[in-house]
This record gives structure tokens, sequence and C-alpha cells, in this order.
RNA sequence: CGGGGUGUAGCGCAGCUUGGUUAGCGCGCCACGUUCGGGACGUGGAGGCCGGGAGUUCAAAUCUCCCCACCCCGACCA
């Protein structure tokens, strides 16, 4: 250490706020070098590639195989794909001296695809997996965290080509399981979240989420079974339909100065015609029904109603993620001036239902189920409509999960309680189906020798993420603990002393020892530095075992210490070099 | 993009309200001496476009405007 490059900060930089910048940064790990960029320094950049190296290795015992792109990229491929325009203010784009369009990578589908295109016509040549480790740039609007979120991010991507659909789940189960295997061995926990709701039909693609408060990705988790999804992508438990031969019958009621759900459940609760006799009205049993407008990829503009339950806001994220790819659009005064079956307010099933006008597209949350009554707008100004029963009442065109997750809902597995969780997004899976070879026309010819369209999956890992997920996960009041795998090294030797003490020369003699025996070592040889110092910079710096040479050498001894139990032994100096072995 | 906060030495900060000698403190850094198991001490030093630009003024770190960057909340987004 005494001609490492290196400085540890006595203080936390102002400017980090979670524990991973921060300690990152204190420990001499990486430098802030432009807004959402980060400059590797010696230590940092040892775990960085062990982290690279892990990941490859697991890739590569799958058989996959490595190749390498650039990351300037010319504008055509991204044409071809729509990206161009899609990717919006989030990609880097550039010109060059003549003027040509080319963009900074945010990643490489496009790529892959023509590579594949350009070199394999057979289906002999298939199924096969190429990846690569490469440098991402994205025009975050705010970059932030420190390497959690940057602009300019090292992604693993890998992407599988398969002739059939079947052949696309088994390229996509596997890489399944490298992931397990590989954020296992970066001793990074981790949960599998389905990232896209069954209800678009489509693609299979799951989130691997590390997780960490400081994370950005909200998700749920059964507190009972392994159930975890995206919010976006929660399927909530169904109730039963429920039998109402015997349902009170609607009853449209005068209901003034209601204009939010709470006032018009204090109104029908104090209100002897229209309290109900086993128990009083909650917000939940309210329909609150939202008018949004749809703007489908062709441009066609369509009205949705999507009836809720009112103790729950709709949550319009989850709404898009399942009428994707069209985008929503908000109801404005203007369209409801256009639409006056629409009362603003008071909007019920009744001009929603059966017989409503042509034009609008009625959806409710799957809790309403048939046999449930209801409180909801009566279509009319100042009035409501109690006792509206789904199925007696009204139907609607189909049901929507677009209802807010609550801390507490059911599992739709079990039926335990969900928890809502922070995670970072530390690896995506997907299946990307044929998007990318249409576009861009990647066939092969088959069997029978007729031109087929591949079908591709696209697996992404952070690996600079990843970094900082890690740190992130395992520090204390100290500083950091890395795993063993990742550690800068396996052992972190301090040597106290006067200069002229034994206590130096033994420590260089066993580091010297250590490194013959396959150790990675760090010696903190620098003189006329306090002890104190010196240990504080140790447990900074995280090294997973810690040996000082000090006083008890007179005696043959030196202390290890276990950085991540605080466990300290004294041990013969001439056992160090065996025992240190079986630590790895 | 909206709201709030902050930019002064490598790091952490004071000074700004009320403009006025050479811009300060702690840590770190350099030299010498003492010290040496939990962030030691003395003496002497080096290090600043006070985020950038424009303005007001006899005079700007300090006042005004614009820009940039960073942090927090929200919006947006893999």
């Amino acid at each position: 250490m005494s001609t490492l490059f290196l400085r540890t900060l006595r203080e936390d930089p102002a400017d980090a706020e979670v524990a991973s910048h921060r300690l990152l940064v204190r420990a001499g790990y990486i430098r802030r070098a432009a807004p959402g960029g980060f400059t590797w320094l010696p230590l940092g950049w040892i775990v960085y590639s062990n982290v690279e190296r892990i990941v490859r290795e697991e890739m590569d015992r799958a058989g996959f195989q490595e190749v390498h792109f650039p990351a300037l990229l010319p504008r055509e491929p991204y044409e071809l794909s729509g990206r161009w325009a899609d990717y919006g203010d989030n990609v880097f784009r550039v010109k060059d001296r003549r003027g040509a369009d080319f963009l900074l990578a945010p990643t490489h589908e496009e790529m892959f695809t023509l590579l594949v295109k350009d070199l394999y016509n057979s289906y002999k040549d298939l199924p096969l997996v190429i990846y690569q480790i490469q440098t991402k740039f994205r025009d975050e609007p705010r970059p932030r965290a420190g390497l959690l979120r940057g602009r300019e991010f090292v992604m693993k991507d890998s992407y599988s080509f398969d002739l059939t659909d079947e052949g696309l789940d088994e390229s996509y189960r596997r890489h399944r399981v490298v992931y397990e295997r590989t954020f296992d061995r970066l001793g990074l926990p981790y949960v599998i979240v389905s990232a896209m709701s069954g209800a678009m039909g489509g693609s299979a693609s799951e989130e691997f989420l590390a997780p960490l408060d400081a994370g950005e990705d909200t998700y749920v988790r059964c507190t009972n079974c392994d159930y975890a999804a995206n919010t976006e992508a929660v399927r909530i438990a169904v109730p039963p339909p429920v039998p109402y031969d015997s349902a009170p019958p609607a009853l449209v009621a005068d209901t003034p100065d209601t204009p939010t759900i709470d006032t018009l459940v204090d109104l029908i609760n104090g209100r002897d015609d229209l309290r109900r006799g086993d128990r009083e009205w909650t917000a939940a049993d309210t329909l609150k029904n939202v008018v949004v407008k749809l703007r489908h990829p062709d441009g066609r503009i369509e009205a949705l109603a999507v009836g809720v339950p009112g103790d729950r806001e709709v949550d319009l994220k989850r709404l898009e993620a399942q009428l994707g790819p069209a985008e929503i659009l908000p109801f404005t005064e203007d369209d409801f001036t256009a639409n006056k079956h629409l009362v603003k307010g008071y909007i019920g099933p009744g001009a929603l239902g059966a017989g409503k006008p042509a034009g609008v597209t009625y959806l409710l949350d799957p809790r309403i189920v048939d046999g449930t009554q209801w409180v909801t707008g009566a279509d009319q100004p100042g009035r409501h409509v109690l006792y509206l029963t789904a199925g007696r009442d009204f139907t609607a065109d189909g049901t929507v999960e677009a209802a807010e997750v609550s801390d507490g809902d059911p599992c739709p597995v079990c039926g335990s309680r969900l928890e809502i969780a922070r995670g970072i997004e530390i690896g995506h899976i997907f299946q990307l189906g044929r998007k990318y070879a249409d576009a861009l026309g990647l066939t092969v010819l088959d069997q029978n020798g007729k031109q087929q369209v591949v079908t591709m999956g696209s697996y992404g890992l952070g690996v600079s993420r990843a970094v900082a997920a890690i740190a992130e996960l395992n520090n204390d009041e100290q500083g950091l603990i890395w795993p063993r795998e990742v550690a800068p090294a396996d052992v972190h030797i301090v040597a106290t002393g006067k200069p002229d003490d034994p206590q130096l020369p033994a420590a260089e003699k066993l580091a010297g020892e250590c490194e013959a025996a396959g150790m990675r070592v760090l010696l903190d040889d620098r003189v006329g530095v306090s002890p104190g110092i010196k240990f504080n910079d140790a447990e900074l710096i995280g090294v997973p075992t810690i040996v000082v040479v000090g006083r008890g050498l007179v005696q043959g001894t030196v202390e290890v210490k276990d950085r991540r139990s605080g466990e300290r032994r004294e041990v013969a100096l001439q056992d160090v070099v065996a025992e240190l072995g079986l630590l790895r």
C-alpha cells in the first residue's frame, strides 16, 4: 500500500447519499469523472474485473460465445428497428465530420441480429447464443446514487437465436439458470420477479432484483411463498363470485356535496335510509370509474373507462403495462364536453355497461366479480347509486389489473400477505420473439427449404451496477465487506510498529508466503502511519480477512481478524499461511 | 420537466444577510524532530479563476441576471 494509487477519505463525500456510493468513494475504489460517469481506481478496477470475470466464466461454462461490438454505431440499424425514434432523448446521438448520424449504443439488439443475418442462414446453425460485455450509454435524465444509475455503465448482454418457440423457451431457461449461478457466486442476493403480466399474452420476461432500499424498482413479494412480481405485473387474487338472489335492489340516492370518496362514505353511513344493516359502507365498497384515452400505435384514439374499488387509485403504469403498446393520455375537459353521457365525478356503469354509447371501452378490476355490490355514480350530477350489483345490474367489456397494489394484499398463489419492497435491477431476461428478426430480415432456411424468421431472446446483466449492489448489500459502520470471490484481495496484512521494528519485515515475508500459496495479498507497509489509521483503512477497504503483524510478534503470533464477524484470534506465525488457505 | 437545497484548496466546512486590506478553519499533503495497537504532537511550508459568464459598483466570494454541476422530492425512464 506504500505505492498503491489510493487515498482514503476520512469523511463521507458530501454528494453521496447511498452507502455504496459513499463507501466506494471514501475507500478509494472510484472517483466521479463526469455527470453519471466514474473512474475506476486500482482497488475498484480489481473488484470490477473480478465481477466481470465471474460473469464471463459462467457464460462460457454454459457454452455461450463472447463477441465484442463497437459502442459507436451508425443510425441505419436503429432506423430499421424503429428505435432511432423510439429511444427519444434517452440515447446519445453524435454526428461525424460529414454530418452522418451515429449513436452511442444503449443496447445492441439490432447489431446482434444483423451479425447473425450476415453469417448464418440455415436452421442447422441454430440454436446460437452470443454475448458481449460492453459499455452502454443512456442519457438518463437524472443519474444518481453513484454506480447504481449512471449514464455510462457496463452490461453483459447476450442474445439467443432459435428456430422454434420451444427452442427459445430452452434458451431462456438456460439463461435463467446461468444468472442464478452467477449471482450466487457474486454473493448477491436476488429475487426473480415477473416483469410483464400475462395479459399481453406475449413473451416471458423476468427481472433479477437485488433487494435494497436504495433501489428504484418497486416490487411485491409474498411473505409466505416465493411469489414475487414487479408491481406492474402483479396478478391479484380473484375472489369467487357471490350469489346475489337475495341482494337488495339498486337504490339511487341524492348525495350532495360529496366531492371525494370519503365524504360520500360518511354521508351514506350517516343517513338512516342509506345505511347498511350488517356493516358500515367503506371506501372499498365504492366503485370508482376513471376515464382515460388510449392512443394505439396506428394513431387510433379510444376512450377507456376503468372501474376499480374506491379505496384504490388507478396505477397508470400498471394499466399501460397491460395495454401496451398503446399509450395512455389524460381525458381532458374537452373530451368530457364531447362525451355528454360521461358525467364527471358521477360516472357509473349505467353509462358504460350494456347499452352504452359506442366508442367507450369499459374494463373492470378483477375484484369486481359477479354478485358484489357497489356504491357508484348514477350518471347524474349529485346522485349515486347503492347496491349496484355486478352481473345483475351492470357488465363490462372485460377485466384489467390497473388498481394500485397495496401492502397486505393477498398473494395470488397462496393467499398470504404480499409486501411491497424495493430493489435494483441487476439482470433482465426477456423473450423478444421475432420483433427484431422481422424488422431486420433475419431468416434461415428450415428442413423444407423454406425461409423461417428466427426467434430471439435478450438477456442483460449489469456488471458495473452489480459492483455497486454488492457494496450496497455488504457493508457496516466501519466500511465495506466484500464477498471473498470479488474482494480486491484475499488477505489484508497490516504491519504495525516503528520503522525499525521487526514487524514490517515479518509482514513482508508473510505476504510473500501467502502469495506463493496462491493468495492475493494487500500489504499495508506504510511507514510512519499510526496503527489506528491502518486498522481503520483496512476495515474501510473491506478485504474479508485482515492479518495484523503487531505486538504479538515477539511471542511468534499474529492476529487474524474476520472482517465480517469482527472475530479475531491470535495465530502462531508458522500456521498462518495454512489457516488462511483454508478460508478460501 | 416542476419544487427545494448546495457549489469557497484533494476532502469536510465557515465567510455572503449588512460589498472594503493579503479569503479562513479542520483533515489530508511536503520538510525536520518526537511518537508508534484504534484516525498522535511540535515547528515550518505548499496548495484557491470563491462553479462559469455577463452586469451593478471606486471596489464583488458577498448584490443582480443567465448558464453549468451536484443533492433531495415529484414527473419521466430501463
